[in-house]
RNA sequence: GCGGGUGUAGCUCAGUUGGUUAGAGCACCGGUUUGUGGUACCGGGGGUCGCGGGUUCAAAUCUCGUCACUCGCCCCA
């Protein structure tokens, strides 16, 4: 194979069958989030810099590492975003749409990581996503995951997944903790890991879903994040898994259950699975109550989450169902003209006709069945001169001499 | 960013201790007489063995580098 030329490391070409997938995918969510009245939205795929270095944290690990930024060519520091929610509520704000709250979005598109390629992990993917703008109260945390859950259950992977759910309590109460957590983890320093030293001092809270055992054995008894909750949150959070229990939908308290991005307060969870090894989330999100006001608009609330499309590819199996349709096959170059004719006609009745370019009628026909018509049309010069045309069934491998002047409705009624 | 594995035709792979024109299946193209497909039979095209160095009389086979994929860590969707 020749390598000279292939796609930039991390990145994939989506051919036919992942575009059916992609679409199949992104239409779900699209009709299912309708039905809680999200509505589809759209923003750049680039950003100044600083929509993402404000609020996802300027030390989280997508910020330092993995941000794709440059600067263009009237010297902007510009970002390729990482994650879909910084530019939803970037584009509310500069739209003057805090006015319309609550305000319920959805989005997909490419999504931009400088990571290390992996299965399910990719520089260039794409999400799917849902945010809900303005309502405090647990009902919105309860339909947002409903929505994703039923995402899950209509693509058939629910059955893969696992909801986790945590509540990270008030930006107050986390910072807080972590005082707490990094002076019980403090004694421990010549007992974690090295990975967890390092957090220790950048993102303290990313410890406590380390996979080291040591680590594991240290946090046992380590402080827990939900005896720092303040009133609100605590009831806040009782209230949303009854809420989710009163749907039935079925969760796991993970009490490790952080995030990697800074916006993020009570409500976080995950759809997780064990199908995809290190890449476990396909589903993830939470609360992000003080983005909007922290990025420079109105003190408004939100709640949301993405999910990966290209890991829901993966789990899902998604069968493509073919349009039936028909082959028009001219014997004779002096009869193209008219079979071209009669596919026009058929297309504007929305029939789908293939024409068939080349090569004698065998190779026609063969061609017909490679492509999986239900029918072929076979006009040569015979049927011309007498105004018919063989409309040949290509499963039962009959046929009939059609009047050309009533194959039109003939070929309309045999498609249904 | 760290550690391990892999890289041979469009796809899935085989290739014995380094040795002559690198193989299979599927796919593709053509044929089995002239206007009839799906099956069968016959034939054909296609690979500088990811790329670049090195060792050797000789390398797909050994070695180094590099790129890509993949697994674990990390991070996350």
């Amino acid at each position: 194979m020749n390598t000279k030329l292939q796609s930039v490391r991390g990145t994939h070409d989506h051919l036919h069958k992942d575009m059916y997938e992609y679409n199949y995918i992104v239409n779900k969510v699209c009709s299912i989030s309708a039905n809680y009245g999200f509505k589809q939205m759209s923003t750049p795929i680039f950003e100044f810099s600083n929509v993402f270095k404000r609020t996802l944290g300027e030390s989280s690990d997508i910020v330092t590492k993995e941000m794709y930024t440059f600067k263009d060519k009237g010297e902007e520091e510009i970002t390729l975003r990482p994650e879909g929610t910084a530019g939803i509520v970037r584009a509310i704000i500069s739209n003057g749409l805090a006015q319309e709250m609550p305000f319920k979005a959805f989005y997909h598109g490419p999504m931009f990581r400088y990571e290390r390629p992996q299965k399910g992990r990719l520089r260039q993917f794409h999400q799917v996503g849902v945010e809900l703008l303005g309502v405090k109260k647990e009902q919105a945390d309860i339909e947002v995951i409903a929505c994703a859950k039923q995402v899950l259950d209509e693509l058939n992977i629910e059955k893969f997944s696992k909801l986790n759910i945590n509540s990270l309590g008030s930006i107050d109460d986390r910072q807080k903790y972590v005082k707490a957590l990094v002076n019980y983890l403090s004694s421990y320093k010549n007992k974690l890991s090295k990975d967890s030293l390092m957090r220790l001092n950048k993102n303290p809270l990313r410890i406590l879903d380390s996979k080291s055992e040591d680590d594991i054995s240290i946090i046992k008894n380590a402080p827990k994040l939900s005896e720092y909750l303040n009133s609100f949150s605590h009831e806040n959070f009782k209230n949303i898994l009854e809420g989710l229990e009163n749907l039935n939908i079925k969760y796991i308290i993970n009490e490790n259950l952080v995030r990697g991005l800074d916006y993020y307060n009570d409500t976080t969870f995950e759809f997780i699975t064990d199908k995809l090894g290190s890449q476990s989330a396909i589903i993830a999100g939470g609360r992000y109550d003080s983005l909007m006001k922290q990025m420079g608009g109105a003190d408004i609330p939100g709640i949301g989450w993405a999910g990966g499309i290209e890991r829901l590819i993966l789990l899902s199996t998604i069968n493509e169902i073919k349009r039936k349709h028909i082959s028009i096959i001219p014997v004779g170059e002096e009869n193209n003209n008219i079979c071209i004719d009669l596919a026009h006609k058929l297309r504007n009745k929305n029939i789908f006709s293939e024409m068939s370019y080349s090569g004698n009628l065998k190779k026609r026909l063969k061609n017909a069945n490679k492509l999986s018509s239900n029918f072929a049309i076979i006009i040569g010069t015979e049927e011309v001169r007498n105004n018919y045309g063989l409309v040949r069934n290509l499963e039962t491998g009959k046929q009939k001499k059609i009047k050309l002047a009533e194959i039109i409705e003939y070929i309309e009624k045999i498609l249904l």
